[in-house]
DNA sequence: AATTGTGAACCTCTTCACAGCT
DNA sequence: AGCTGTGAAGAGGTTCACAATT
């Protein structure tokens, strides 16, 4: 009998966006179990707090392995560690930031990605005037020297918080410097080739979709719950 | 033959996010077509131009109405006209700001914002340290005045940009303060009554799943295009 | 008695493919 | 000929329900 599968290189069904996305929410909610001493944790317990349902979470821990122990729960500690090893955040990240204006400022210093080891360690912009400015430590400096700098801290990770327009060329630039990952917070989509992850963070969908459902009154499906990402 | 269809005051079969968030997208490629003068549009192109298909692009618009013609495409200002309806973007929503820390305050001059017509006419915080402060032309203000300020000023949408253990208690005072939508940046999942919406925008969740996309590289799913939200 | 892990049922969203206009 | 609008098929994600285990 198998005490414990090993979370990580996973090979078998491909895993949903969505799925690794509540893998994230786990991690959190335990996270905070831990900081209160309980030591084991039912899936039940896990999907009230994240308003989900405990079959929704069994079956997400299921793809990557049998974590939890029938009749008692989950080890808050193992799981933690485990869904850690699988998200990859038993490691720190090397990121690089471009666009230093009042969103890529405000995510310099945002205190979560460092304390999941997601650290700044590069912030570029395209405007001369803002060379040299300190953030958090690090000079702003060109972006044009995007390639030479990115390939020297070995970051894989690039946060694009430039305007709309010049973003696509932003990201080309990235990716040819061997960018493998871009958290975009510029308001286009934008295209990458294949085996480069994009992630959107476009705050003007979000509150127009806060807009349409204002809109649509019909809206009757208004269930007590923890709403969408 | 109806010539068009009302786009708004839906209530056919509820639309899914999924929906509206891409609405929202061509309503962005709308914009800027409408700029480039083009007048008509094809669901091919706006496909392209978001990294979806065609057909998915029709199906989307057809739960709203019949907004192209034949053999033609779209014509670009009825269809942004039309979604502009449909999102409730004809009008200007007035949005509150709670917690007035480098997110919150990169929020409020976010210029998106503003051009969508959703306009922040108060900052609320409730460090004391922190009210008088100009953000914008705003003082922020006592948290706790929450209750009237969010009445006198007919607010409906909230922004809440305050740290994670803060915010279930912030979204619970905003909704007994009238409040009908709230846009979530904490990295917390909160809980809201039936009839109040939530959209989250919780970049933590976001950066991690990049950090999984980049951990089980055994990632073989890697379709050239404009990935998830 | 409690709670996990999971195949199967169910439901929702996407894509196909083609009839119907222009 | 070109392109939309849409029912039907297909794919994917969620929930059910129960055997397995402590």
């Amino acid at each position: 009998m198998p005490r414990q599968t090993s979370p990580t290189h996973h090979d078998g069904p491909k895993i949903s966006d969505a799925t690794v996305k509540r893998l994230s929410k786990y991690y959190r909610t335990l996270q905070s179990s831990i900081a209160q001493e309980k030591t084991t944790i039912s899936s039940e317990e896990i999907a009230r707090l994240n308003g989900l349902t405990a079959a929704q979470v069994r079956k997400d821990l299921s793809f990557f392995g049998a974590f939890g122990r029938r009749g008692l729960g989950y080890n808050a500690v193992d799981l933690h560690r485990n869904i850690s090893q699988i998200l990859g955040l038993h490691r720190t990240w090397n990121v690089c930031l471009v666009g230093a204006g009042n969103i890529g400022t405000a995510l310099v210093h945002f205190r979560q990605f460092q304390e999941q080891g997601f650290l700044f360690k590069l912030i570029l912009d395209s405007d001369p005037a803002k060379w040299g400015m300190k953030i958090a430590d690090l000079d702003v400096q060109d972006f044009e020297q995007c390639d030479e700098l990115v390939k020297r801290e070995k970051i894989k990770i690039g946060v694009v918080a430039v305007p709309g327009p010049g973003a696509q060329r932003v990201v080309d630039r990235l990716v040819q410097a061997g960018i493998k990952a871009i958290l975009n917070f510029a308001p286009v989509t934008i295209l990458v080739p294949p085996g480069i992850y994009v992630r959107n963070e476009n705050m003007v969908i979000e509150i127009e979709a806060l807009s349409y459902a204002l809109t649509s009154k019909s809206g009757h499906k208004p269930r007590s719950s923890a709403a969408a990402e």
